[in-house]
DNA sequence: CTGAAAGCGCTTACAG
DNA sequence: CTGAAAGCGCTTACAG
């Protein structure tokens, strides 16, 4: 039906090894010869045939990403910084995703055989991530923002430092009754950030109230813990959420209430979204590159392909974030 | 190195032959045999290796996805409908996109050779996305939001109704210099909305000024053309821009200049972005359903790769669209 | 520098 | 119902 390898051979008069040779760029084509097979495959319209290609080079050109979701911000980041150091390489991208799902992430992971040369994944189930979570225990994989990788390297956002750096900056404005709102407790981010948050008010002498309340990083959980800390007895002059969707759910909270950020509480969020910078106040938060977490797995991942042997322990990278003060976490004015 | 369909006919007694037959459900195996090759499969953890399976089977179980970007909530809600539908099909998704150079776009489309049943093809090339675009005739494809397909089944969102039915409303709420804030003028969902516009505007008997200012579906060029229209000779009483970005800018724009939406003006966007629903006042914009449109587009191509045969006229289809009031619109008070 | 041939791991007529 | 064999379109030692 398409033409084949054995096309162009016929047509430029030689063998199908040739043509090979001639079109992976080998150095024992005769320069003439070379320029006569691409001339033809070119005037033929030659493409080779993928499957045919890497069922007997043992190499797909392509990366396999195996993720919780596609969809939403995150992702979309994600994916962004991932597709352009797949670009900058000639990889393609096997994209999948398992929506929560474990046996689903089993089947992708399964599915990838003999499709990837690599694989990023990111999965939240953190304790089966290490070992048996990788269908093929030969395949080389860098494991995305969850948590230690294991066997495998892994590469994560610096939560732990970030919410320490956010805690630091809400008392150096002035703030000693902190708040904090969680993120859920199976998502590794959400687990060091509210370790972040308690290591760094634990070096702060004296008595400092802190209140936890759970949440799962939805802007609803966030409204809900507004009003939880309205309705206290004591309420805190800050509040720090794990991350912006709930400091947002949090900030309408407060309005419906009448309680002015940052006057009556400052409020500090995590991840930097779009979001933040749009609504009044301007929301303190972290930033986080996503794109760049992306990009830097993949990096992680060919740094493996190219290196072959996996020489000593795998590597286990953090992602530095940074700290964007904006109107929400003013400085307190000493009380009046 | 790892399992074939070898190793699992030798453990199970049969031949390679029977094993693919067993393993992919043909019915001429005998009960007994298919049992045991089900269970020697699952003890050695056999996956079939997917390129030596599309080679001989000429199925890949993969559709490539070829986007002009990969990024953006519109790219991101895109994806998250076709996933959804390539899930439910046992589908992979080759994921690729070409950054806005059709020199890429080509090879990008190359390379889906023999790695893809058919492809879904973004491509704001309109002119050359009919038969040149899709680097094999023979390989199935639809056009998702490009324009007519001529040769190949197309998909669109209805940008001209929408336009046209958001003109409407404009009218209908008492505006009648209604300014248009043009998106580029190569993409067709920003020609369709201007011609809507027109279209729809010509219908109101009477002498009725219109202004069209050129943007490029950025917030920036909304600011920009929201400042246009407040320093011309006449003011108009509603601005309809050709996205929410834009529509979001020119916000921004009257905002600054002190002039009030909707009170001294109305403004409508479209898309329905979330940060639609977010500012104040809140934008009356056209919602698009950009998962859906990314389903159906699927949907569309299974159509034809199971039918096989391309029975008469391609399909062009046309999503349709939806009006979200908020305030931005509201009703204009008669002139005291 | 070039070609004939084996082989990658499957699927699928073809016999039986 | 089952197996031997051809073949999918390439790449890559192996000879020459």
């Amino acid at each position: 039906m398409s033409i084949t390898i054995k096309d162009v051979a016929r047509e430029a008069n030689v063998s199908v090894a040739t043509v090979s040779r001639a079109l992976n760029g080998h150095e024992n084509v005769a320069a003439e010869v070379r320029k006569r097979v691409f001339e033809v495959a070119d005037r033929l319209r030659y493409t080779p045939h993928h499957a045919a290609r890497s069922l007997s080079s043992r190499r797909t050109q392509t990366v396999g990403v195996v993720l919780p979701d596609l969809y939403g911000e995150f992702f979309s980041e994600l994916m962004r910084g991932i597709d352009a150091v797949a670009r900058s390489h000639g990889l393609h991208l096997l994209v999948s995703s398992y929506h929560g799902d474990p046996d689903e992430q089993a089947s992708a992971l399964r599915a990838m055989r003999g499709r990837v040369d690599g694989l990023l994944l990111m999965s939240p189930f953190a304790s089966e991530a290490g070992h048996g979570g990788v269908a093929d225990p030969g395949m080389p994989a860098v494991l995305l923002n969850s948590g230690a990788g294991g066997a495998l390297p892994a590469l994560n956002v610096d939560s732990y430092g970030g919410a320490r750096a956010m805690t630091r900056h809400l008392l150096d404005t002035g703030h000693r009754h902190i708040a904090f709102i969680a993120g859920p407790e199976d998502n590794h981010d959400a687990r060091e950030r509210l370790r972040g948050y308690r290591d760094e008010l634990a070096t702060v002498p004296g008595a400092v109230e802190s209140r936890v309340v759970q949440g799962d990083f939805e802007e609803a959980a966030g409204h809900a813990a507004g009003q939880e800390v309205l309705a206290g007895a004591t309420r805190p002059d800050a509040v720090f959420a794990a991350n912006d969707m709930m400091a947002l759910g949090c900030l309408f909270a407060f309005n419906q209430a009448g309680v002015r950020v940052p006057d009556d509480i400052a409020l500090a969020g995590f991840d930097d979204i779009p979001l933040a910078r749009y609504v009044h106040p301007g929301l303190t938060t972290m930033r986080v590159d996503i794109a760049e977490l992306g990009g830097r797995a993949l990096r992680l991942l060919l740094d493996r392909l190219g290196g072959e042997g996996t020489d000593g322990t795998p590597a286990d990278e953090r992602l530095p974030v940074e700290l964007v003060i904006r109107e929400s976490s003013r400085k307190r004015r000493t009380a009046a």
